[in-house]
DNA sequence: GCTTACCGTAAGTTATGACTTACCAAGCTG
DNA sequence: CAGCTTGGTAAGTCATAACTTACGGTAAGC
């Protein structure tokens, strides 16, 4: 998905907050929604939009459904922020360009 | 800034186009209205909101007031972004959890 | 000094989207 | 099968924030 469209998902605090909950492994929404200061129709809004955005991804077992993170939903966003620093265009204030590419080690996802 | 509020800013999207434009090199708030679909003092009060969370930085030069990217705005984001490649927990899903930091060769801003 | 360019701020309007409650579907459990 | 759990969706409410126009303030130009 695009950044632009990832920015904009992420930028709400209570989705975010779903989000960084995934952390800890697959979750099925009863379990996410507590400990959150909404409803559980709120979370399972959230997790909509978290999908429909390629952030999160969503397994059915029985009659509960664990979301987890994607972390491909979040490449182009991180790269688009690396931009910034391979960028050229930006030497206007930077005395000496460091002429590095993206940084090693990373494997991309996408 | 915190990322939690450079996400916030940077979900809009005309907010975004101010910010992207800034990479061509300082320019001047007349320059940057013109061609954006928005009134000048719109792009005012998007350039305060960007000051304010450190994503850009302000130098007057007689009546005009040159405004400029501001790399380390933008860092706390990048990192927070980059936890999710070496969060162990995201273990989960992965099959072999690949042990690497932060990558290297990027100079940090802050 | 008067006018003109540049820009920030105030005030008011409006659309968007993050909530809520209510409802419905599907699966385990007795 | 009846009842309970889990969770998605609909509809409606409400606050936020992204705009607009209007205004004021400062620096340059004539």
């Amino acid at each position: 998905m695009t950044y632009q469209a990832v920015l904009a998902v992420l930028a709400d605090p209570t989705r975010r907050q779903v989000f960084e909950r995934l952390r800890d492994g697959p979750q099925p929404v009863k379990l996410i929604a507590a400990g959150l200061p909404v409803s559980r129709p709120a979370v399972s809004q959230h997790l909509k939009v978290l999908k429909d955005v390629g952030l999160v991804e969503e397994r059915s077992e029985g009659t509960r459904r664990f979301y987890s993170v994607r972390r491909e939903g979040l490449a182009e966003l991180r790269d688009w922020l690396d931009s910034f620093w391979d960028d050229a265009l930006l030497a206007f204030k930077i005395e000496a360009e460091r002429s590095h590419r993206r940084a090693k080690g990373r494997k991309r996802d996408e």
